[in-house]
RNA sequence: GUCCCCAUCGUCUAGUCGGCCUAGGACACCGCGCUUUCAAUGCGGUAACACGGGUUCGAAUCCCGUUGGGGACGCCA
């Protein structure tokens, strides 16, 4: 439980001038408050990324701060350009412009990690000479090993600290023979962090849960934790408004900041959004539509999504429970924002839209809107040439195309069958689908037609008898425009939900039966990232 | 498993330093009204302080424990 009057001391030394007072003392330290949101660019952007960047900008524009946005693609197997971009136009689509970012540019820049390499490789060094780090010459067998047999015998399974005894010497010697190492940074081996977190108060940890984090890897880019303290320092970042994940890894954090010899900013951890099935588990991909371009594609206006986030995070404006971003600004307080990690209900996103919907348009302006999402010239004219050869009337149109206008479509359970196999076959060629859609970069008909082609070899069937489910799963009828294009045209986030709706009908998938699946789709194509 | 975080209706939450709470609102659900249908809308209803100990004249509100849930334990972020 939370101490209310701890917390509120806390806040109150924090933000004298969210309340008002103070103002002549301290609107000059205030005014310099800078936030930052900090995805990832490996994947869909995600509504938790949009959550945390509402947070950050709307604590921002309270404090007439400014808001930056900072590319984290340290990962370079994962991170792409257009996962990169991808964020930017849906974020901006929510109307959480930055004032800095890696688009826009900024006094602190560059703001993508993958551009600041020499920066991270200086600050290393630092901690290198100053005896802070050390170079770890382990491999990865035998770290897999060390965590393994720690794990069974209920041990922590941490890095043992092997490599923390070799002599700086040796350690520049092997080095430079040429030897593959990572840098690690030395945690305290006793003690307890105590850290302060601006919603939960103080938090005490144990040194000893804790293992010396690799800093810098094999590939000489740096780990989260070393660019993220680097950076967020560099920047000036005074708030670090971020997810609960990161709970764990704040000690890791504070020493760093400790080590440089740096004032560490002040951290607050929001709630993770949560899926809406039983488990209550952080919102995942394989239950919910996390992408917010799904929900862009299935007809949510921006600003009623942008609503439903700041109304989940209980610190909502007063009265209605609709309002506008300008309202969730003048009266949002970020010290207010409930602990319990929200479930994302659909159903009440729906509402708050469909109120949007009636009480902010007219006629004309929803038209627009129409034309924006779907009913604009540019995506009928990508529909029509598909249409074309299969009306015989113009009004064959409405039903014909239906599909491509709608989220969820309808269709017959039973009508979901793989000719000559079982449930359960269909079941694996669907989800194998879904996971080779999932890493496609580019969702173009060609592209799809590919691995439709190469699922249909492994499984040796013929095409036409492996895409029929699928017809039925994406357009709801077994008479349609081509599936490839009509997939393309869709989209990626519009077929894959289709697509889990089908697994859904089918009976859902076991734990069980989805590690086979990963194995399968592993032998056939690699690590399923 | 270990550590950390969390805990009010099915869901989102109100509950501002303990009394005005026989716990309020919203979504969802059910019923009734309005209506050519549906939706919208109006009215009404079902529904929660996880459990056990304290502290106190008094606890949803403070403390401890239990249980439950989540997160972390990556050369991912």
């Amino acid at each position: 439980m939370r101490s209310k009057s701890g917390t509120n001391q806390f806040v109150a030394s924090c933000f004298l001038i969210a309340a008002g007072r103070h103002r002549d003392n301290f609107s000059e330290a205030m005014s310099k408050v800078r936030v930052r949101v900090a995805p990832s660019p490996t994947g869909d952007p995600h509504v938790g990324t949009a959550y945390q960047a509402l947070f950050n900008y709307v604590f921002a524009r309270q404090h007439e701060g400014q808001f930056m946005l900072r590319i984290e693609d340290t990962d370079r197997a994962r991170s792409t350009p257009q996962s990169e971009q991808a964020i930017l136009s849906s974020l901006r689509w929510l109307g959480l412009q930055w004032d800095e970012g890696p688009d826009v540019g900024g006094p602190y820049g560059p703001y993508r990690q993958s551009e600041r390499t020499p920066i991270y490789l200086e600050h290393a060094r630092r901690l290198l000479e100053a005896g802070h780090a050390y170079r770890c010459f382990c491999t990865k067998e035998r770290l897999e090993r060390m965590r393994a047999e720690n794990r069974d015998k209920k041990l922590f399974p941490g890095y043992d600290r092997h490599c923390r005894s070799i002599s700086p010497d040796e350690s520049a010697r092997r080095a430079a023979s040429g030897e593959p190492f990572v840098l690690r940074m030395k945690i305290p081996v006793s003690g307890e962090c105590v850290m302060q977190d601006l919603l939960r108060g103080e938090i005490r940890k144990d040194w000893e849960s804790i293992d010396d984090q690799i800093l810098l890897k094999s590939d000489g880019f740096p780990t989260y934790h070393l660019a993220n303290v680097v950076d967020d320092h560099l920047m000036e970042i005074t708030h670090v408004i971020r997810g609960e994940e990161w709970i764990s890894s704040l000690p890791k954090h504070l020493q760093l900041y400790e080590y440089f010899g740096w004032e560490p900013p002040v951290f607050c951890h929001l709630p993770l959004l949560r899926n809406n099935d039983p488990a209550r588990s952080k919102l995942s991909k394989r239950k919910n539509p996390t992408s917010i371009n799904y929900y862009r594609r299935a007809g949510f206006l921006p600003e009623a999504l942008v609503n439903f986030l700041g109304l989940i995070g209980g610190s909502r404006a007063e009265g209605d429970e609709k309002f506008t971003l300008d309202e969730l600004i003048r009266t949002f307080r970020l010290e207010d924002v409930s602990l319990g990690g929200p479930v994302f209900d659909l159903q009440k996103l729906r509402w708050l839209n469909g109120r949007y919907v009636r009480e902010n348009y007219d006629t004309s302006r929803l038209r627009r809107a129409l034309e924006e999402w779907a009913l604009g010239p540019e995506m009928l004219e990508r529909v029509i040439p598909l249409a074309q050869p299969r009306l015989e009337t113009l009004s064959d149109w409405g039903y014909l195309t239906a599909f491509f206008f709608a989220d969820a479509v309808p269709f017959d359970p039973a009508k979901l069958e793989l000719k000559g196999k079982t449930r359960e076959d269909l079941v694996t060629v669907l989800q194998l689908a879904v996971w080779r859609l999932e890493q496609a970069r580019e969702f173009s008909a060609q592209g799809i037609e590919n691995i439709f082609n190469d699922l249909a070899r492994k499984f040796e069937l013929k095409l036409r008898d492996m895409t029929r489910p699928f017809y039925i799963a994406i357009t709801g009828s077994e008479a349609s425009t081509p599936l490839f294009q009509s997939m393309a045209i869709l989209g990626s986030d519009l077929v894959r939900m289709r697509l889990r709706r089908a697994l859904e009908a089918l009976g859902g998938i076991s734990s069980k039966k989805l590690k086979e699946m990963e194995k399968l789709f592993e032998s056939f194509y690699g690590p399923l990232a």
